[in-house]
DNA sequence: AGTGAAAAAGGTTCCGA
DNA sequence: TCGGAACCTTTTTCACT
């Protein structure tokens, strides 16, 4: 589980921005050739540096056009009302992320939808049904300046 | 600009989960054979239908192991104010995403830290000297309960 | 850990249906 | 638009440094 040196480092930064490159050609970029290239980039998969690898799709150009971050405040903090509340959440396709949250809320939501219409629908059917919930606070996004995958990697 | 049917769906959804899937194995899994599979795709990319290809990171495993979300209001909206406070963020790799939202903020903004101390210092020494901000409020994570990059594909 | 060559697997192009 | 064959590239394996 030895740490990484900078050429695995090199490896990650390139494969966050074309997760799909050859490894021949990643092999070239780090300066390797193809075999110890593919060696270590087996290894940083094994070992968990590397999740996995998504293709990145246009929200709008798929019928997504409308994303919203939700702030969810809990009125019960019964370990069986938080969990019902967590696993119906993370069931719903269209709840893209789910994060516990320090601040005046408990989680904080990212929801995709097609128009404003599914997101009120989303909201007013699906979760201000939820038990447990006291209060939650949505902010839709108006635009989308960045939205990296990318961790930063020193 | 022609509409996405069953196959190219099923394309994306396969892509969204295995971004380096070999398009032998996508053809298969779609019913067709590489050829067709292939110019599919091709297509796909060309018509900005998939914007790219990355490699998901574990973030607590190559040193980012705090995240936050910051919601900021400017006190000044002047174009200039606000052009400068966005390109001075976007600028930055350990914000990852920056929206415009609607709501009692004007940005929400995902930040990605090794630890408390690298937050903290964000934002103290970057973020609050900023011109232009009137507050910010942030919510650190406590855990992420789900974090896809997926687009939900009815 | 890295290299280079050979075998296997995958990707691309062209043509016919 | 699809499928198949030929051709080319990439990946993997292996012997060696």
């Amino acid at each position: 589980m030895s740490e990484l040196d900078s050429i695995d480092l090199k490896m990650l930064r390139i494969l966050q921005r074309e997760g799909r490159i050859a490894t021949t050609d990643l092999a070239d970029q780090v300066g390797l050739s193809a075999t110890p290239c593919a060696r270590r980039l087996k290894r940083l998969e094994d070992d968990g540096y590397i999740r996995g690898y998504r293709a990145v799709l246009d929200p709008k150009r798929v019928g997504c056009g409308l994303q919203a971050f939700i702030n969810i405040r809990l009125g019960d903090h019964a370990e069986k009302t938080v969990a019902a509340f967590q696993s119906a959440l993370l069931r719903r396709q269209d709840v893209v992320a789910v994060y516990a949250i320090t601040g005046s809320s408990d989680f904080l939501i990212h929801v995709m939808a097609a128009d404003l219409d599914a997101l009120s629908e989303f909201t007013t059917r699906t979760l201000l049904r939820m038990p447990g919930i006291r209060d939650t606070q949505s902010s839709i996004v108006l635009s989308v300046l960045k939205a990296e995958t990318a961790v930063p990697l020193a």
